[in-house]
DNA sequence: CTTCTAAACGATAATAATTATCTTTGGAAA
DNA sequence: TTTCCAAAGATAATTATTATCGTTTAGAAG
């Protein structure tokens, strides 16, 4: 099941296994477009009618420090939570805050080859991040 | 000079050319770091003591708009602004905040390349940028 | 050089997202 | 069962940003 992996990697790092921790996770995934924290609030509001606000920014904020998501930031000044974790890109709308995940192991090769070849000097580089601005088909 | 510039920018825009929009402006060129509103209030403060908050996000806003400025946005929910337009990357140091600017034509024509043969279904690229994170060594 | 007017500014209040504080709770461990 | 502490809830506070509105000013026109 999809919350097991979640549930281990609570565990694995000392975390208490919460109904609100694992809603707010489950709202993430299941709420593809890089939902912000209103945006899981009001997803959740339905099965947990009490839970509070600040709850839900002290939960993203801890599993973001664990390394459970990642943040994503937009033009617009709101946080936006991302449960993938694997090394992805973002394809972004900035007319309708649209985002997807870009897998692209090629285009990685490709940079990460050329950047072992061209070192950028007085840097180190540790993550490269694509984002790729434009328009959805549909 | 530094500033015709930009004044021939404001004029070809229709926008007034104004102390506080130069102020802001060379703020902008003259701190590095790709500051924040609050970073260029500061510092602009000893010769415009009467500088507005609101007209320096009016300010920010306005020119961001017209294309004579770019936001920049990190993990941290504060804007900050850059002043050079012309195509490039960003080196970040999530540690120090410290962003610098990264041109590299190069690279851009590889990316470029890649794309123009693997195409995303579903997606039009319009911008590509690369956000490179890492540490500085000076 | 004056006049005129929309654009821009300054001061201030308001908003929205996020963070801090403080009390309560629930479940693991003794 | 009692103790203990991380985590949740409620609420207040903060911070960046935006909106409002009266006043000023850039710059075009006379």
């Amino acid at each position: 099941m999809m919350n097991d992996f979640f549930i281990g990697k609570l565990q694995e790092k000392g975390l208490k296994v919460t109904p609100q921790r694992l809603a707010i996770y489950d709202a993430i995934v299941q709420l593809k477009n890089h939902p912000t924290a209103e945006n899981i609030i009001e997803y959740i509001k339905s099965n947990h009618p009490n839970i509070s606000v600040g709850t839900v920014y002290k939960v993203l904020d801890s599993l973001t420090e664990n390394n459970l998501l990642k943040k994503v930031k937009t033009e617009r000044d709101i946080m936006r939570y991302d449960a993938v974790l694997s090394n992805h890109h973002h394809l972004y709308c900035a007319e309708t805050d649209r985002i997807e995940d870009y897998e692209d192991e090629n285009l990685n090769e490709l940079i990460s080859t050329y950047f072992s070849k061209n070192k950028i000097k007085n840097f180190k580089i540790q993550d490269i991040k694509l984002q790729l601005t434009g328009k959805f088909n549909n």
